[in-house]
DNA sequence: TCTTGCAGCTCTAGTTGCTAGAGCAATTAG
DNA sequence: CTAATTGCTCTAGCAACTAGAGCTGCAAGA
């Protein structure tokens, strides 16, 4: 049994976090011990992995809600595991399409350089005058 | 002199982000109405259209108060703005190589295809057994 | 003129995924 | 036995908004 500075140890997942999860029940409350002091069991610790390998990945904790909903229970087919994971991997391939647009964007204005003063500074401009801007910008900047 | 809401038609930002920024001393509070309703000139149009244009290239506000200041004050050198730039190409280029590492990883969870109950589901093994996992992940997902 | 209905106002609270701190109790190392 | 470390609960804060309540302003049609 492992009190909470060892599960985070073991897990890489900071105390404070730790508790966060079981507040928002991510993480069932654990036992404790006769001070007051919680202490983690193997599946807890398995648990916890889970969650923090899925966060690596960039899964919302909504997500992994479901995900470990699902896997509470192995009776359940794959196939709502299996959505799940492409709608992370859509969101991803999303995300990068649009940071290689803005990249695109910010390497034109750096590469014009550092001159003179503001007044007549690349960056400064570009950003002000979206017209010089070739492509239009999607709402959510990733 | 246009009230707020055809200052966000005109610039594409919603009314309640407008007064946040007020709120949060991006944008200067503007002249009233004798009905204390917001009024707003040229100059705050194209400010909140500066605004806009560099959250959609991802700058943080506090990168945007900066430049605001910088561009407020035209005798000021160009490299500080420089800076910001390079600083926020270096993001972006960060996350979208993180993005991609994370997307090999989905795109093998997916790969294996759905097929039976979540007992033998190769998306929940995956995120469960890190050892699974070639690489190892950095702290954040961007 | 009245009235209807959208637009605007202020204020508070919620979102996501944590992080930081106060002020205390428990445990452990020397 | 004492000092250092770890743990506890609770509240508040971060970015960057978004949503809602409950009120007022204003323009246009009947």
């Amino acid at each position: 049994m492992l009190p909470i500075g060892k599960l985070s140890a073991a897990t890489g997942v900071k105390v404070p976090t730790i508790r966060y999860y079981e507040q928002i029940g991510l993480l069932p409350e654990p036992g404790r011990s006769a001070g007051n002091q919680r202490l983690y069991g193997k599946s807890e610790q398995e648990r916890l992995a889970f969650i923090r390998h899925a966060r690596e990945l960039g899964f919302p904790l909504e997500a992994i809600r479901e995900l470990l909903s699902l896997s509470d229970d192995p009776s359940q087919p794959c196939a709502a595991a299996d959505g799940i994971a492409k709608r992370q991997l859509q969101a991803v391939n999303a995300r990068i399409s649009r940071l290689t647009a803005l990249r695109a964007e910010l390497q034109r204005m750096v590469a014009q350089g550092a001159h003179g003063a503001i007044s007549d500074c690349r960056v400064i401009e570009t950003l002000g005058n979206h017209a010089l801007c070739s492509h239009d910008h999607p709402a959510d900047a990733g």
